[in-house]
DNA sequence: TTGAAAGCGATACCAA
DNA sequence: TTGGTATCGCTTTCAA
């Protein structure tokens, strides 16, 4: 079976019409159930189309009607972040739930695969898009507002965006984050993440911290780890680097706990006690946090719930209805056991 | 925009045609490239297409072509388990490559979800599908067969699959779990894990598992947790449950690493040593497996390998070549600090 | 190198 | 309640 041969010969409507002796607009009704024919009839059409197995071509009808389909491109950075994992759970579930199909997309957090996605996706006539981010390409741009899809933006929360905006912000994140740990005392803080070309999340949640704990007359050291993924690795390097740095340091903010975890193995190597010589908090609250032996001071999200707030969103769009133009799903400070307990 | 109004008007290949004072198939055979027209020709209907920013639909092209759609439909049990993640992200980064595209279906481990899936899926006229699991409904079997494409079955390694199989042989895996425990002396094993209806690879583990054991004049010890995941607090209770029960067991193998997570926080919590009052094995050696303090004991596969070469496998055979009926990508074991050093 | 006409499988619209 | 016919955007086929 070669690519170029014909495809495999199906049965179609006008087929199972015939052999139920009726026309093809008749077997249509019935197969979409609008009503308009008697009973006879429906039954003599669904006989003949359980013995063909008759299975209808979505492509025609599409192409045929005045609808668009059924399918949602759902561009996600990438699936080896457990949290976005959980995000696109969430929204294949709920967008199943109402019919209709995920087209994934990998990013790998560039916009120029994000663009060629994109243009790929929207030439399958997709009833909308859902993209994780908030910056995209000129061209994505254009493709998307000469497409009048309906879009929903997720992740970092956007007041002004394209169509609509699910997530959290993710500066207020790191702001509460900040504030907690100049509460707890901590005044040298560091920063261990990964370097971004372009403003993202991640960014935010940094200059978020940064201005609570500036506000709140402490500072902050960055240690950036140059083309890495926020992962494990890069946080127990990044760790080592800011500390050989000679940086004076009472508590490091990871940009996220997978990173944390990085850096808590290496104080450990390091027989650097957790909290007594320095404090660790982490992002997002992934499910093993609670598998240390100290439960770390990170910041929870529902993923999850973000993921379905957003198909939801998308449904809403889909059929012509309002939605917020930003839906904030909030988060919740989460104090744990790698940081000073509340000074008072 | 209401779902029954009719979709945005686009530019079509016949505007794009007029505007540049060619006909559509000139129009069209400058897109496709496949040549038979003048370098001036191009440089018009390009121009045009810039200008008039033209996106071909893709739909109306199978639709009229003879070819399948560039759709591959993958379905992936649940992504809350990080290993199907990583799967998932070998599987679209390859397929994105190759310029198909992934239609996502979430089974929820069930044949029924996959067969709802499959009817939606093949009415998308897909080039191919990939599904995870090797148990498939009657009428999901109908269906494949009726519709005739390369389907690549992954996990569990088939060895008369439905067309290809990737994967590895769980039972093997278990089998050589079994093994080593046995060789480092452990005799009164315990297995905790979640209870399924289906056969799967998890029992296909404990199977190859326990036969290892008895060969070596042990004994197993099994606990099911009910209706649950297979992730952390199962693992907590289900230790605890099995420890409960009065069973004297010198070593624990989990169905997953989640689940000797769980299990290794229960021993803490219950003050029980590891690995001198007792051992814990798991199986998937995830990313954070090196984060605990000890080391687990575990087996490694190669998950982004294993959804890699099933797309690499689902291009095969797109392309009409011919691939290895049953694809084993291997795994290997990891021997950690959570069991007894070996006995020597 | 180019173009005209038929047709893919369904639905919309109008007529009976 | 039913059916005929045009049509969606593109490719195939055949002719020029």
């Amino acid at each position: 079976m070669s690519e170029k041969e014909r495809k495999i010969q199906k049965i179609s409507l006008a087929e199972v019409a015939q052999a139920a002796g009726v026309s093809k607009m008749t077997a249509s009704r019935v197969l979409r159930g609008e009503g308009g024919y008697s009973e006879n009839t429906r039954a003599k059409v669904m006989a003949k189309v359980d013995l063909l197995g008759y299975v209808p071509n979505r492509l025609a009808t599409v192409f045929a009607g005045d609808t668009n389909s059924t399918f949602v491109g759902v561009s996600i950075p990438d699936l080896g972040n457990e949290v976005f994992a959980q995000v696109l759970e969430g929204i294949d579930r709920k967008l199943g739930s109402h019919g209709y199909q995920t087209v994934l997309g990998l990013t790998q957090h560039t916009i120029e695969e994000e663009e060629a996605w994109i243009r790929t996706v929207l030439s399958w006539q997709p009833a909308g898009l859902i993209l994780t981010g908030r910056s995209h390409s000129r061209r994505a741009l254009d493709m998307l507002r000469t497409a009048g899809l309906p879009i929903v933006e997720i992740w970092d929360l956007n007041s002004s965006p394209l169509d609509v905006s699910v997530g959290i912000s993710h500066y207020d994140s790191g702001f509460e984050m900040g504030r907690y740990l100049v509460g707890l005392g901590y005044r040298a803080l560091g920063y261990v993440g990964t370097s971004h070309d372009t403003a993202n999340a991640a960014t935010a949640r940094l200059e978020g911290f940064s201005k609570a704990v500036i506000d709140g007359g402490g500072s902050v050291v960055r240690q950036f780890c140059l083309h890495d993924t926020a992962s494990f690795y890069p946080g127990f390097y990044g760790t080592e680097q800011l500390l050989a740095s000679g940086a004076a340091v009472d508590c490091i903010y990871f940009q996220n706990d997978s990173m944390a975890f990085g850096g808590m193995q290496y104080c450990q190597k390091a027989a650097i006690e957790i909290p007594d010589d320095i404090g660790i908090a982490g992002w997002g609250d992934m499910p093993v946090a609670s598998v240390l032996q100290r439960r770390l001071t990170t910041l929870h999200v529902s993923h999850l719930r973000l993921g379905q707030t957003s198909a939801e969103a998308m449904v809403a769009r889909i059929s012509g209805e309002t939605y917020p133009t930003a839906k904030n799903i909030g988060f919740h400070l989460v104090p744990g056991a790698t940081t000073k307990r509340n000074v008072l």
